[in-house]
DNA sequence: TAGATTGTTAATCGATTAACAATC
DNA sequence: TAGATTGTTAATCGATTAACAATC
């Protein structure tokens, strides 16, 4: 009986699960048991019988859980039935990488706009998309309702533009930058810190070594 | 008193703490207390000593922290006194947009090559480098000595690449390809899964509406 | 029915927080 | 010395794992 609030560590598996009960779906299988969850994903039986739980009831014992419904399920807890708008600030490298990624168009999302600061970018194509200026984001953002910000901007511009994401009324930000912003109150953030990625690889890096120790 | 092994999450933030003091570093401040640290970085003093500790005694009581010291110690703990050859498997958007990356390119990192399967593509430029042919990649690796690869192939290539990388001597794997992959023994794997972080983001959505339930 | 597998409860484990004696 | 701040120990909290009665 789902109780209180899901622990995150289980709500970031929920999207593992989805994934691969959709691949499962992919394959016409039609019944999955935590066991047979835990050979695609890795993550033990009773940790995915854990996590659902929180959820609600979604199994049939001696039998195990309708991919199908399952999914169904999944794809409702996680508000993924409907399509979320979503504006990239920043136009460079990443930005324009993300800009075309298949995931941040597909599916529950759709990619409405990208801003950029710099003259020499606005007004430039870039996809299907025209790069817009930053100063018209919260206009635009308010307008077209959109939902989620993604901001591949430098550090020192990263907290300005969380400020301006949540003045155009949205309500979750993806933050590329290497910096902490300071979420606004109803505001969701999350980060993705690539340097920090690297940095803790280097750290486990001499554990993998044959023998020698720094 | 350093003992046994430092726990993950305090490894995480080691990587937030050197970044911090570098940019106090560059403000000119030469010490920094824990309760600083954590004005600058949203992590408890306590915390931050607790962190600390599991890697030796760095401060001074009633002092606090050298900014320059305290860096040097972190850079050598964290293995970045050294230069890592990364590589990029993938010449798609985002390995394209990676392979531009300062982050990728600078202080302990510097990128060697960026490969792919794509003959259209093998050859071609990138940046300052070319893109080889993928089948290469185990005799380029070896023979540079590189350390890092970063996968932003499609998920079906995802394992083929891995156990290519460990063949050339690769001993980590920054994955951004949206599935598992299965380490080989003495090789860190750590995933960085977009379409994860955006799924995430949706699930606390609602949490930050005005009112409604869904 | 017998076998399989669920949802849940209790036990374990590990990480965070609080508190303080040691010390600059 | 008095004040500040460390490193560490003990207390708390939360998440994972183990185990099993309920049930298809």
């Amino acid at each position: 009986m789902p109780t209180g609030r899901a622990p995150e560590p289980a709500v970031l598996r929920l999207s593992i699960y989805l994934r691969c009960l959709r691949q499962a779906q992919a394959e016409g299988i039609t019944t999955l048991s935590s066991a047979g969850i835990e050979k695609r994903t890795g993550i033990t039986a009773g940790q995915v019988r854990k996590d659902l739980s929180h959820f609600g009831e979604f199994g049939k014992p001696g039998l195990g859980y309708s991919v199908d419904s399952l999914t169904a399920r999944l794809i409702q807890i996680m508000n993924l039935n409907e399509t979320h708008k979503v504006v990239i600030a920043g136009a460079g490298n990443l930005g324009a990488a993300l800009a075309g990624y298949e995931g941040f168009r597909s599916g529950a999302f759709s990619l409405a706009a990208i801003f950029d600061n710099n003259l020499a970018k606005i007004g430039r194509r870039l996809w299907d998309l025209e790069i817009i200026d930053i100063s018209e984001m919260p206009k635009f953002c308010k307008e077209a309702n959109v939902e989620i910000g993604i901001i591949t901007a430098p550090a020192n511009a990263a907290q300005e533009i969380a400020d301006t994401m949540a003045e155009g009324g949205i309500r979750a930000i993806l933050n590329f930058s290497p910096t902490r912003i300071l979420g606004q109150k109803g505001v969701v953030v999350r980060n993705v810190d690539l340097t920090k990625e690297l940095e803790v690889l280097c750290f486990y890096l001499p554990a993998s070594k044959p023998a020698g120790d720094a």
